[in-house]
DNA sequence: TATTGTTATACTCTATAACTATA
DNA sequence: TATAGTTATAGAGTATAACAATA
């Protein structure tokens, strides 16, 4: 508490290390984008084939996972049904709701795309395992230590 | 080199590194867009926009560090135009070549931008300045020792 | 000929509002 | 009446291909 800020203006260090957090999104971001391509998904195709390949969702609650509309994941999922990675099922608890759920095609892709997901290997290849757990605790507490989503 | 796998498959530790990573990015997204939002800009505007603030940059070199075709650039330093934020300029040596640039007004909005960008502060609040150093070393390594761009 | 920026086109994602079928 | 999903619409970002002006 020495800085007497009305907001609070970063300090050098900070500054760096937020730049280094933004090089890390842009970079994630890349090669999220070029994994999905690689299977002939958009991001948000991906991203929506991801969570479905955890559980069925109804078109709702997969909006909120995604933060969009409700009548944005129509189309999303009209694309990945045409594609025979996905598919619509009725709600045995409440006709009004449609199920989005993998087809086992999807469930293939879904799993390649995991696959090809280098981030998960060539940038912490760099780093010991006692660096990796250090790196986890600075996340977490970054975070908030709650574990997110 | 202990794992005999082709691919090499990440270990717990790992994945969950990973998770968190992309936990750190979605937040940024999340944060990124917000404050752009607050200032009537989309991300892609912002992006722009506070690249501008630096320099003046060709349409060209534009696209380059935005890493979207040039043709695209054309439409969002278009409307960023018509908000009087940014102009076109001839190149003296080229005439070939457009600079866009900031205007005075671009300017006061990129500074805007950039001070509602709560990740700056924050999710770093909670750590230390010595949290902080390690922070920024992991990253950097997970970088490739190079600050990139 | 090669390069810069633009236009034309088509597709995807996005939010808003209005609609339908259920509840 | 409230909710789930869809449709209609409009704006923005994206890539591709073709084009004019300039090098």
């Amino acid at each position: 508490m020495a800085t007497p800020h009305q907001t609070r203006r970063p300090d050098e260090l900070t500054l760096e290390v937020v730049d280094l957090i933004g090089a890390v999104v842009a970079r994630y971001h890349e090669e999220y984008e070029e994994a999905a391509a690689e299977h002939a998904l958009t991001g948000a195709q991906a991203r929506l084939l991801s969570l479905l390949s955890l559980e069925p969702l109804p078109m709702r609650k997969l909006a909120q996972r995604l933060r969009c509309e409700p009548s944005n994941v129509t189309g999303i999922v009209d694309r990945l049904e045409a594609r025979g990675l996905v598919e619509r099922r009725p709600d045995p608890a409440d006709r009004r709701v449609k199920l989005a759920a993998v087809t086992e095609e999807g469930r293939g892709v879904a799993r390649g795309l995991r696959e090809s997901l280098r981030f998960a290997r060539e940038p912490l290849a760099g780093l010991s395992e006692e660096e990796r757990v250090s790196l986890r605790g600075l996340l977490r507490r970054m975070l908030g230590d709650v574990v997110p989503r």
